[in-house]
Formats: C-alpha cells, structure tokens, sequence
DNA sequence: CGGTAAGCGGATACGGGATATCCGCTTACT
DNA sequence: AGTAAGCGGATATCCCGTATCCGCTTACCG
C-alpha cells in the first residue's frame, strides 16, 4: 500500500547517508531544471544536472511523475502559505491582491509550475491536496473581502483560478513582450474586480 | 520557387476531376479535425476523416504543416475580415469588443486556431501575413476608438493580442467550467479598458 | 581493517507513436 | 480501349523519452 520510497526517516532502513544527501540533491535538481525547461525535462536531464547517474534518480524515484509530484508539492504548499498569510492583514482585497502578484511572480520564473497550475487536477493526490490547500485559503480571502465590501458585486473565490490562469498566458506568451509585462493585465483586472474606486490606473508599465 | 502545389488553376495541368473534388474534401476534413483534436492531429486522422487514403492527401500537401497553413491561412483571413468590417462602424470601440467576442467565440470551437493564435508568427509566411493582416486592423480600430475618447488611456493595439492570450487561457482551463465562462471574463477586461462609465456590470453569466 | 550489503553509473534495450513512402490497383478522360 | 493520373493503406523508418540491468564503488559495522 505505501509507496516503498517515503521520505520521512520512520521507515525500515534509515537510508545511508551519502544516499540521503543524493535524494536532497534530486530534489532540488529537480526543482531547478523542471523550473527552467518544464515538465517535459527528462529525469535523465535532472540526474546530469545534479550530477549524479539516472540510474540514482530511478532508484529515489520509480519515474518522472513521482518526482514531479514530490518537488510540486513542496512549491505548492509554500504558495498555500503565503495565501494563508494574507488572512492576518487587515485588507483583504489587498491582501488578495497582493497573493496573486506574488504566488504569479513565482510562476513567472517557473515554467514547470505553470504548467502544473494549468493541469486541473487529474494528477496524484499530493498535488490535489496541495490545491485544494491553496483554493481553501482563497475562499476565505474572498469571503472576507467580501464581507468588507471591497469586492466587486458578483465575483467568486471560483474566479480565482481562471484569473491565474489568464496571467500565466500573458507570461506564456511567445515573442519579444518585456518581463514582468503580466503586472500590467493583473492591475486591468484587479481594477475591473475591484468595488468602489479603483486603485492607481493602469500605466506603461515595463 | 513555387511550391508546385499552388491552389490557383493558373498552373501546369488542369488536376482530374475528382482529384480537385477531394483536394477540397481534404481542406475540409483538415479544418473539421484540426478544430476539434488540435494541431497534433496525424495527416492520417485528416485521410480517415475524409474518407480518403493517407497517400492521396500526401500527394496534394507534402506534409502536416502544409495543410494547417493552407486551413488556417483561410481561417485567419476570415477573422481578419470581421477586423475590417468593425471600422464601419460608429462606436469603435464597440466595434472592438464585438470584434473580439466574434473572433473569440470563433476560437472556442477551435482548437486548433487557438493553438495557431498562441504560436508567435515561427511558421510558414502565409499564416504570418494573415497574422499582421489582423494586427493591423485591430492598430485601426484601436486608434479610431482613442480618437473618441472611449479607450482608457495608456491602452494600445499591443494589449490585444495579450487579451486574447488571456480569455483563450479560459477557455483551456481544465475541469468542469460552463462553456462560455470566458465571456465573463472578457466583460472584466472590456471593463478594465474602457474610459469613463462602464457597460453592464459583471454578472452570474453561463 | 576487511567484509558485505547498499548504493551508484550510464550504456542501451524497449516501446510507442508520428511521418512518409511505395507500388499494385482503380478511375477519369480521349 | 488505351493510357496516364490518381488512389489506398500496409508498413518501413525515424525519433525520443523511459526505465532497466549489472559490474563497480562506497559507506558502514564488527
């Protein structure tokens, strides 16, 4: 039933250590080369990039989708975070706004997490759990911005996703568009989701 | 220097009959599964759904890239025409928005166009002609619509293709989404661009 | 130390899937 | 009826990512 390969050190063998220091170096090869090239990088691309054999990788991890899952994870639940952060501020639309400059400045140097925002949710269920960590934490930033008022009549926590979805096209989008280009289509919307007078008009931004 | 393959009838042999009949079965069957299955759709997929064999659409177009150009050249001609026909219009910057809902809505029942809008301009010539043909109407309209005052300033033809990128992204979005959720999207935008008092507010739409 | 099992490396076998060809047969046209 | 144009589609080829396998190396234990 478990998957054989669980990190946390409870299990049978406690794993030798130059064993241990590899999987920590897989992990964060992965994290670097699935950022740069995307979830169509090869476990043959990370092993070199960790320095390391494939063979290595293949035994810390059975393929590509366990890998990815377990370095997605992790990058999820550090958005999740910085959502749940949010709630403590005491202007939640600022705070909803400031999450999403933030969480799609991450997915902004990220291609690998961009394309696991963009995939639903048909993957494992580590990464469904981490979304629905995230989704939950927006739900309540609505509800509150909400609650204050500062949100337009008629828009929900289920237009979040779509919202971050349509910035990380504008990020996707190919040819010679200045970097951080997005920052200015996020203002468009935040001004058109925005209640009451709207923040600093949209400008020519880099 | 011709391709040899021309579609005028200009050329060295007249073509058989039926074989001109199926040159248009094959452009047809090619724009139909183009449209549903995407740009990854095998020449073989297209020979099928004709009801012809693979080695008769091999001989009218040497190979895939050949036939998506020849399809979306047309394609992209046509939305390029309802571009033009906006600048008729009074209000342009109604103009515009009609114009992007039609071409969008258009794009939703397309995958395949919609996978030809977000490749940059990398591919054959003729789908980039077609390309700057749209662009420059849309510069047209957006000047014209500046000219009356109804555009919010700082908003320029440059931000068009990004809005289309973005409501595109909508439609892609995974999962359970009602079909024509984009358009909901695209209200915020045309909101978001809009000078002085806005159209409808956003609402509970499909 | 020396033995032993854990871990490592990476060439390569495998699989799958798209592309494009080839040539015997059919059909249009004169 | 003769002839060349056109057709069909099984299949060879190519391309590429995945994952294995096994001889060698290294950590760890007594």
């Amino acid at each position: 039933m478990s998957k054989r390969e669980d990190r946390a050190p409870a299990a049978a063998r406690p794993l030798r250590r130059d064993a241990e220091l590899n999987r920590r170096r897989i992990l964060r090869a992965g994290r670097e080369v699935f950022a740069e090239r995307g979830l169509q990088a090869t476990l043959n691309d990370v092993a070199h990039h960790a320095g390391l054999g494939v063979g290595t990788v293949y035994r810390k991890f059975p393929d590509k989708q366990a890998l990815a899952e377990a370095v997605f994870v992790e990058e999820l639940d550090e958005i999740a975070g910085m959502a749940r952060a949010g709630l403590d501020e005491g202007d939640a639309f600022a705070a909803l706004a400031r999450f999403l400059e933030d969480a799609l400045a991450r997915a902004a140097h990220n291609r690998g997490l961009r394309e696991v925002m963009r995939r639903g949710g048909m993957d494992g269920d580590g990464l469904a759990r981490a979304r629905q960590e995230i989704e939950r934490h927006c739900t309540d930033l609505v509800a509150k911005a909400r609650a204050q008022g500062t949100l337009r009549a008629g828009i929900t926590e289920a237009d979040i996703a779509p919202i971050a979805a349509m910035i990380d096209a504008v990020m996707t989008l190919p040819g010679d568009r200045p970097p951080g280009l997005w920052r200015r289509y996020l203002e468009i919307i935040l001004y058109g989701i925005h209640a009451g007078t709207p923040p600093p008009p949209a400008e020519g931004d880099a």
